[in-house]
DNA sequence: AAAATTGTTTAGAAACATTCTAAACTGTTG
DNA sequence: CAACAGTTTAGAATGTTTCTAAACAATTTT
């Protein structure tokens, strides 16, 4: 049972955060998960379901030092939630407008090949690509 | 007086909303002064500044339907707000991360030469580009 | 032009996601 | 294992947005 979490242990001390029962537990349940896409209440009744008890804070917590770390990414795309994204690497996403579902976009299938000159004194942080799309009626 | 609101009202009758006083009094307020980006918080203390009495659950309500009118466009790139934008030409957005401000970036900047398909069942609503920057500090 | 109808506005309450607080707890270090 | 720094927690607080149902205003009918 301990050796199951010595590769999240690692990964989370390569980050430079504590290895906690907390953190361990929701990394686990996040990264071994394969890549998918979550909001703070999901994630946490999915650990209350895993029997793993966290509080709401901690959900929250824990999901802002995992994106600052670079673990995880915060996805915007519809204002009053936010969500979670455990696949950091370059991609965009379909977002469902009716089922607020997500979906990747491998960076591969998007080119975008003139960007703007920033504006005086900033750098970049990052290109944010959002395609909303409708479920359509069945007939 | 009544004459300078002649084309606020059309334009609501166009897109088939009743003229009333509220609605013609943002309406002024939002499109007398070009493309702008603004919060409903913002656009309310803006028209109690201007003496107009509406509340913020009308000026939600406007916004709304405004923006189903496609007279006002809603621009998502912080959750726990929401901003709106005047300017419902094809364009995107500079986003500063540090100010919460925006900056309009006209589609001629920016070139997207390949789009993914999209996924069975559903047709393109939008795409949205979101530049997000960092401010440098002085040295 | 009053009456009837329908749509709109309102204050205040409610909902909801998120952040804060300060006290209890846990992991780490020496 | 003591001491310390960092973490977690319940619950309160915050901030934005939506809801409610009653008053009101625009429009249509008579």
């Amino acid at each position: 049972m301990q050796r199951r979490y010595s590769q999240v242990i690692d990964r989370l001390k390569q980050v430079g955060l504590r290895p906690t029962r907390q953190r361990m537990a929701l990394a686990k349940l996040l990264f071994d998960a394969g890549d998918h896409h979550f909001s703070a209440e999901q994630l946490h009744s999915q650990a209350s379901g895993a029997g793993i008890r966290v509080s709401l804070a901690t959900i929250y917590n824990t999901l802002h030092q995992f994106t600052k770390a670079g673990i995880l990414r915060e996805i915007i795309v519809s204002s009053g939630r936010s969500y979670f994204d455990t696949n950091t690497s370059d991609h965009h996403h379909f977002f469902f407008a009716d089922s607020h579902r997500l979906q990747d976009i491998d960076a591969k299938d998007m080119t975008i090949t003139k960007l703007p000159k920033l504006p005086e004194g900033t750098s970049l942080d990052r290109v944010d690509v959002v395609i909303r799309v409708s479920e359509n009626l069945k007939s």
